[in-house]
Order: C-alpha cells, then sequence, then structure tokens
DNA sequence: CGCGGGATTGAGCCGAATCAATGCAGGTGG
DNA sequence: CCACCTGCATTGATTCGGCTCAATCCCGCG
C-alpha cells in the first residue's frame, strides 16, 4: 500500500499530471490501474480511427498528434510532452496518430477501468475538461500560425514555444531570463509537417535567423536564443 | 413556473444544446438565470483578452470565432451554429474576438451564476467537456485544411462542412440525399479568412467548381450540389 | 573508410497573393 | 423611374514566397 503511494509520490510529474488533482485515497485507486510503458522513438501509440483500450500520462519524451491525408501529406496536429495526458476520453477511437517523436515513458490506464474512475472522481474529470480547454486554445493558437502566418514568422513561433515549454521538462531555461538554450523535440521532418511546410524551407529559415544573429546552433538540435524578446517579435505573436 | 418551464420546452435547441443533459429541475434553475439576448451582424460578442461576464447558447445566426494579429491578419479559428454552446468556462476572458456573422439570438447565462451550476450540476459540465471535445476535433481537422490543402481543396472542404451542419440549422439538405442546397453563412472575405486564403482566391475556386459542375450559383451565397461525394472526393477528406 | 540518414544549399517553377479594374445588386435621393 | 453611390464579388495581370527537384554536406556508425 504504502510502496504503491511512494510510486506515485516518487513521480517525476506528479503534482502537474492529471493525478494533481486527487486526494491520497483518490490517487491510489488511481494507481492501482496504473501501468509504466516505454514505447521507443518512432513507433506509433494510438492509430488513427482504430479503438485504444488505453489512456496515459506522458513521463518523460514527446508525443506527436498527427492527421494524413490518403496521399501521403501530413499534419501535425498537437505535441504532448510531460506532464501532459494523451487519450480522447468518450469516444472509443481518437481521431489522429499518436506517435512517440523520441523514446517515451508513459503511466497508462486501461480504458473502461480509468473511465470508471472519471465517475467517481469529479476532481479528475473536471482536471481534465480544463486540460483540454487549454489544449483547444492552444489549437486554436495554431490555426492562426497556420493560416496566416509567414514562413519565419512560423519558424520562430514554434523555437518561441519550444523554448517555453523546455523550462517545464528541464533544460537550461529560466523564466524570469530573457535568455534559452534547448534542444528540439522534433526532426526537421517533423518540425515542417508540424508548421504546413516543407523540410527545406524549414531550414533555410533556420539559416536565416541563425544569419540575422537571433538564434545559434550548437548542432542540428541544440539551439541557443540569447534573446527571446527578439524572436518573439519576429514571431507575431498576436496581440489585440 | 410552468410558464418558465415552457419557455425552454418551445425552444427550437432544448435537446441539442446543453440544456439537453438536465432534469426538469436542474433545467429550471438555468431557465432562472437565462435571458435572450439579440446581437445584429458584425457586432463584436466577446472581445479578445477581455474578460466576459456571460456564457451562451446560440439559438438563431452563426457567431465567428477570430485572432488577429497586430497588422490585421485575421484567422477564423472557430464557426457556431445553433445548438453550440459559447464562450469559454474557467478562465474570465476568451482567448479570441466572437462575432455575430449574422443576425444573432443568444440565450445568456450570467457568468458566476453559471459556473456555480456547473459545480451542482455534474451532467452539465460533462455535457460541455464533450462539447469541448468535439470543438478541439474539429480543430484539428482544421489545422489539416490550413497547413496541408491547396486553396481548390479548402474551398471544396468548406462548402461540404457547411453542407453537412446546415442540415442541422434547416436549409433544403437531406441526410441520405446525395444532394444539397443552402446559403453561405460567411461573405467571401470570412470565408477567406477562415480558409487561410485571399477574397480573390476564394472566389475563383467557387467559379472553378462551378465551370466543373461541381456546384451551381443561385446567388452570391445560394449554393447548390448536385453531388456531394464529388464535391467530398475533391476536398479530399482525409482518410487512413 | 565507406555508408546512410538527416540537414543544408541552390536553381527554377508554380500556386496563391497582390494590385487594379470591372461587374453587380440593393438602397437612396433627385 | 432613373442616376448614383456603396459594399461585395468577380476577373485580369503581375509578383513573389514557398515548393520541387537535385546536388552536396555533415556526422555517427558499422
Amino acid at each position: 500500500m504504502t510502496t504503491e503511494l511512494e510510486r506515485c509520490g516518487s513521480c517525476a510529474i506528479r503534482h502537474q499530471a492529471v493525478c494533481g488533482a486527487l486526494s491520497d485515497a483518490e490517487l491510489m485507486g488511481l494507481n492501482r490501474i496504473a501501468r509504466t510503458r516505454k514505447i521507443p522513438a518512432g513507433q506509433t501509440v494510438m492509430a488513427d480511427r482504430e479503438p485504444t483500450d488505453f489512456f496515459a500520462n506522458i513521463v518523460s519524451g514527446a508525443v506527436k498528434l498527427s492527421k494524413v491525408m490518403p496521399d501521403g501529406r501530413q499534419q501535425i496536429v498537437g505535441l504532448l510532452f510531460p506532464p501532459d495526458f494523451l487519450g480522447r476520453t468518450y469516444g472509443t477511437a481518437t481521431p489522429y496518430y499518436a506517435e512517440a517523436a523520441s523514446d517515451v515513458e508513459l503511466c497508462s490506464f486501461p480504458r473502461n477501468r480509468f473511465e470508471k474512475l472519471l465517475g467517481e472522481f469529479p476532481n479528475l474529470e473536471h482536471r481534465l475538461f480544463e486540460n483540454t480547454l487549454n489544449e483547444l486554445d492552444a489549437s486554436r493558437e495554431w490555426m492562426l500560425l497556420l493560416g496566416r502566418k509567414t514562413a519565419q514568422e512560423k519558424v520562430a513561433s514554434f523555437l518561441v514555444m519550444i523554448a517555453s515549454r523546455a523550462r517545464s521538462i528541464g533544460c537550461h531555461s529560466n523564466p524570469g531570463l530573457n535568455f534559452a538554450r534547448f534542444e528540439m523535440p522534433l526532426s526537421r521532418a517533423d518540425t515542417a509537417d508540424y508548421l504546413g511546410l516543407t523540410i527545406e524551407t524549414v531550414s533555410r529559415q533556420i539559416t536565416r535567423l541563425k544569419a540575422q544573429g537571433v538564434i545559434k546552433l550548437e548542432s542540428s538540435r541544440g539551439i541557443v536564443v540569447p534573446d527571446i524578446d527578439e524572436l518573439t517579435a519576429i514571431a507575431h505573436q498576436e496581440r489585440d
């Protein structure tokens, strides 16, 4: 019993994840149905339109959600980091692919037992609801990016977003400080699919930002941003 | 009392709207705080980042949700028809503009009293949650459109979407039947802002679809689709 | 050392944007 | 009733940003 609770107690995402909403007693109920899974990079976690029998918290790594057209064109519609929640409650199939963008560690729950707990713990459902509202806000923000921003603005926006999320997933990057250094969680190909661009255009824009001195590259994935405000200005974050 | 209940009983959207989740007793509680409002076309209902003190069901008309960049570029991020719910629960400000796309009739509820009811009626919160999940799915669908579809595919997709929603808002259009006739709820300018295109491109693509015989125009807003499957094929609705 | 996958760079092209003119319907006033 | 305006939609000419195709480059790895 105590050990079980400790398992959660020592969990890196204990307080930020949906579990954060639960009392100790409730947490134990959730813990009882939880199972840790490791997924290697590139593997599909949930397939579009296919029923999935589980939900999960992301403990480490990154998961990308994407939609694919019959001819292969692809769009990434969401990116999940710890402590995000994976899975569409109420509806047996998710309307997109979920794929491990890196090696991923999940804390997963069987679908029906989790949904049962949802009914019992109003806190849990409420937390998931707020979560979903935030995802909706984020995806609408992304619609503005996809529909109206230039390639340069798109890439800058992406870097700003990663830089701010990087704080929550470790990486050198202080909240107050106007400086960031982080690893890109996606390949150029995935970045392109997230931004509605091609690989080549992403690459060119990164080169351009580098030439402008707005960012520095330590490696193809390692980015340093000396002045985040400058990058944000280029991203034309919407105001008004 | 009875009259109050009858007010809801005779409501056109009684069963589809969030109210549909409520018992008679609960409905009465909601009814007590409800107020009908009419909004003329073009008027702002909620302003980006400004606190709003109410939520509402859309009774008639259409409301567009949009984001605007400092330089005026605009993206419509959502379109609400009866019996959709308007407003972001839990968070005093909505992160976008809500504007009447046509004359609109609302059934509105004061923010704090409604949120109080949310706590008392789990059904109501649950219903709103499912609503939000559907909006999230729809907005991700739209991300694919914005990021990866051609102008022709975008316009075709938009028409398909309107044709299918048209069923729920009256208009000649049978569920089984492979034929539709409806009014565009948006001007060309708004359509462009919804699809991430310019007015001119939207116009050209509509002309093209007309030339191909896929649609007919009764007026600039009145559309006839003889064969919806054909239009859907052009829209390249994602499979797989 | 050579191989292979990801990333960069370059040349040319094309689809959608821009700029500009014209068309069209509804409303208003002479 | 017609002339005129005004707001929306269409059409045309031209430009340009990002895509396509293709050639390296880079780096880790067998």
